[in-house]
DNA sequence: ATAAGAATGATATGTTGTATCATGCGCCCC
DNA sequence: GGGGCGCATGATACAACATATCATTCTTAT
């Protein structure tokens, strides 16, 4: 991602808070822009390693939950319950329809891609949930998988 | 359930762990019906507990950890990975084929039922999965759901 | 009986996350 | 432009989840 990319999807995020009351600070600017940079997703002390390395002064953790917590509210991160880490959404830049995100996992270089799950296939998720007594709410799916990067080296 | 399919579930898990050359000790068998008998998943610290009150001695967090490893191991208890718990399997008294485990989680009273997802779907799941570059691996879903007593109740 | 290996205990520590109170900083109103 | 309100951040403590490692006990085969 070069810089023109980057700015361009922070001041989108600025749109996305502002309409809401909140504020993307430079702080909270900061982390969402490690995350967009990162190829993997990044524990909340990863992050703080992270920010002291790209930023000159250091943050502390719990700081680091709040911001992270803000971002999620905004619908600007991710966190994958999986592995306990930290995504941006893919999704910032164009629209930002806040579908509920699927992501696929690569299990060796642990990238993480969000992808859209066809509507079909979530209607027949939910049908069998229904069959089984329950009620499908927000499921966010986290499909273990090998990239084909991945793929190719080990083969 | 009644003791009488607890000591068949039990009776059964003890074959397959001697099928792969383990050992259902005492220990292990009494973390695995604390499992079977409990409503909803435990976490280890639930279930050091639990222990704790069920057999008049206590266990070292660190054994239960162990024995849910060994039971895992053995296809007999799953892991939750969006809640951080421990649930018995539930196919071990028939056959035991082990596919890989899907579960319905009740946000309101946390339980969690094991169901089977079709062929279909999960076909369905891979091409999806192969056209954004990545090769489905295993793939334990966890959905976020209401049961319906809850809904009901919640009504 | 004894030695080898498996299971468990004890202790320490690492990782992830929350609670709470204090401080700083921007913004609005007058 | 000062005063105060509310949001953002810092500092500290601790809770919950999990692993590493070495010691001890139990099982089993010879």
């Amino acid at each position: 991602m070069n810089k023109q990319q980057l700015s361009r999807i922070t001041s989108k995020a600025k749109d996305i808070c502002a309409r809401s009351g909140g504020r993307l600070t430079e702080k909270r600017q900061r982390v969402l822009e490690i995350l967009l940079l990162s190829d993997t997703p990044l524990s909340a002390y990863e992050l703080t390693d992270a920010y002291g390395r790209a930023c000159a002064e250091s943050m502390p953790t719990m700081s680091v939950y709040r911001i992270l917590k803000f971002l999620e509210d905004e619908h600007l991160v991710h966190k994958l319950n999986s592995t306990n880490k930290y995504v941006a959404c893919a999704h910032i830049a164009r629209g930002h329809a806040h579908e509920i995100p699927q992501f696929l996992i690569c299990g060796k270089c642990q990238s993480a891609k969000e992808i859209a799950i066809p509507t079909s296939i979530v209607d027949d998720l939910g049908k069998l949930v229904d069959k089984a007594g329950y009620t499908l709410m927000n499921s966010q799916l986290e499909l273990q998988c090998l990239c084909d990067q991945c793929s190719v080296g080990a083969s």
